[in-house]
DNA sequence: CAGCGTTGTTACAACGTTATAAATCGAATG
DNA sequence: CATTCGATTTATAACGTTGTAACAACGCTG
């Protein structure tokens, strides 16, 4: 059995274990690890030479329990969502940049978000921010009457109490999509939605108004999709078996577009020649080489400082009511499956 | 200012409010929380409900600072590999099994593996399991003298002193892919490989050698390809440009046969009526009802069981060194990638 | 009814850290 | 030389929980 740490007698070395070393005090010790003023160069030095020497980490959770503020956010995402991938590195970097610790606790099909909402409780977070919640609003609400709480990317209509909401324009978002594709020629623009999903209403809305707007309310066609390449997939089937083929998609999220692209392709429809497709999310499958997804993106760095500052801003006092509901604007990031329709 | 909590000061209710509100020690309330034996009925009622009513929440980083055991286990994942996804939901409910808890801590594209290990050891995990790390194996051993440390899907020759190794067998998965491939009357199979991603090694020599068991030394060709869509779709142009087509291919993993799968579609070479493709890992990409990708099975369950039961025995004394490396056997789910060759 | 084991409950100390206030020290002041 | 000051260091007490050992109350045996 290998010895597991400088100190003898195998424990995690703690802070008196470093102050004995580097013979000082204990709180002297605290004070040079957790960088406070006061400690004199030279003691600063032998601690931390001490605390190379036999190996000494702070125990954070020890450090938790005894400051009050614990500056700890619970992130709550789904695994199986690579937009939630994106978010939760931003959020590692924003939350880092305020003085913030994230902890994580993930959805997935076994783990329910009641699971996931349980244990970052328990571990104390000060706050917590859920990506794209489904919990029912009044859960939502219980939940901030004990902690400030950040629904990210799920709107909240009421807003319940307590519940402050980060997201992206969504509908802003379709609107530049089919401006986009008017821009370029196309009429015959068909949504294939999110059906129930969050933002799936806002973007709905915001393609119908773009298309009034343009005078081709006449030409609206919505077909329902879903979240997933499957969702993409039978979607566009629907569409090949139909007599008017449209000249240009707009797919509810990257995730669809995929489906409809892979569709097309078997189809032997050439993507952007004889049709055009958008995305939505800019996700990191959009930016593949050999994708190149015209998409809308959600900026998930601006959500992820919106949401970390939404949070200090209750924790520290400076939050105002006027920033319950942030509306992050999304923008259009123009790739290859979009052109000019063939036959204009 | 609406209030926090059912306690008067603001402040979370701690196990000294419960026991006052129940009328008991505080002792006696914590056995109750914690489900000890001890308390009678009659106690453990009054205090259940004395919970309920101010919302009492153990708070477990003081419950994890008094007691010398953590029962956490530190999971360091990639939020980019859908893989890990899967591991990761496996790994809650193993771990849950086994009476121990999970901290996550990402690796991204902003995030080191450096940095989620310190922040797992600074929470106090009791031992690491860490989804294909890529740090060298000298770092892996450093840790492994603080701490139990299981390697999942990387493999380690030599074995570190005190590093654990749960792994797919992937020589075994792709010998397996090639047997299928040669029953269905392939001959010119060719291997888009990992490079030097972890297991890549392994799958190439299970190619290699499967290849020779069916007299096939002769038609072993190996394309230099890596982990994502970009790398399957580049390999592919190379084999597209090339005189003699094969008509199989085996990829390193799923999102490589993704790649491979699109730019044979563009290509309208259609798949696998003149080319049969199998992937490795059997994620999700692969389940899409699109895709119906055939693909070796890597098992992510029994790896996170294995992973765990070997973590808990290195905790609780049961480990023996024969099993410092565990290898679980894949297995290939055939779907509708794979056909026998049309000109055979 | 003394002695004993059971059952339920409690007092106390400890986990590793940090906030607070108090102590030390040399130097500079009056 | 006593005093005050700033700079550094230290003692002490918490944070919320649990393990240990001690304690009370009870019914039982002999």
């Amino acid at each position: 059995m290998p010895s597991r740490s400088a100190v003898p007698d195998g424990k995690r070395p703690t802070l008196s274990d470093l102050a004995a070393r580097a013979g000082v005090s204990v709180p002297l010790a605290s004070m040079v690890m957790r960088g406070a003023k006061g400690p004199s160069a030279a003691s600063r030095e032998r601690v931390l030479r001490a605390a190379q020497e036999i190996g000494y980490r702070p125990d954070s959770r020890a450090r938790l329990l005894r400051s009050s503020r614990s500056h700890l956010v619970g992130v709550q995402f789904d695994l199986r969502q690579p937009f939630h991938a994106d978010m939760v590195e931003a959020l590692y970097a924003a939350a880092g940049a305020a003085g913030y610790q994230i902890a994580l606790s993930a959805v997935a099909a076994s783990r329910s978000e009641q699971e996931a909402v349980e244990t970052l409780l328990a571990d104390r977070c000060e706050a917590l921010i859920l990506l794209s919640p489904h919990a029912p609003a009044a859960r939502l609400a219980e939940l901030a009457a004990q902690l400030p709480v950040v629904s990210v990317a799920r709107r909240l209509r009421p807003l319940a109490e307590g519940v402050d909401v980060v997201r992206a324009a969504d509908d802003e978002g379709a609107r530049q999509a089919v401006d986009h594709l008017v821009a370029l020629g196309h009429r015959d623009i068909v949504h294939i939605d999110g059906g129930r999903a969050p933002g799936a209403a806002d973007r709905r809305r915001g393609y119908k108004s773009a298309m009034k707007h343009h005078g081709l309310t006449s030409h609206v066609r919505l077909v329902p999709g879903g979240l997933t390449e499957d969702h993409g997939a039978a979607a566009a089937r629907t569409l090949l078996t139909d007599s008017s083929r449209p000249t240009a998609v707009l797919a509810f999220n990257d995730h669809c577009a995929i489906g409809v692209l892979d569709t097309f392709l078997r189809a032997q429809i050439p993507v952007p020649d004889e049709i055009s497709v958008v995305g939505f999310d800019d996700s990191h499958l959009a930016r593949l080489a050999h994708v190149q997804l015209t998409t809308v993106g959600q900026e998930a760095r601006q959500l992820a400082r919106r949401a970390v500052s939404r949070v200090v801003a209750r924790l520290e006092g400076g939050a105002t009511d006027d920033e319950r509901e942030v509306v992050v604007t999304p923008h259009l990031v123009i790739r290859s499956t979009t052109r000019e329709p063939c036959r204009s």
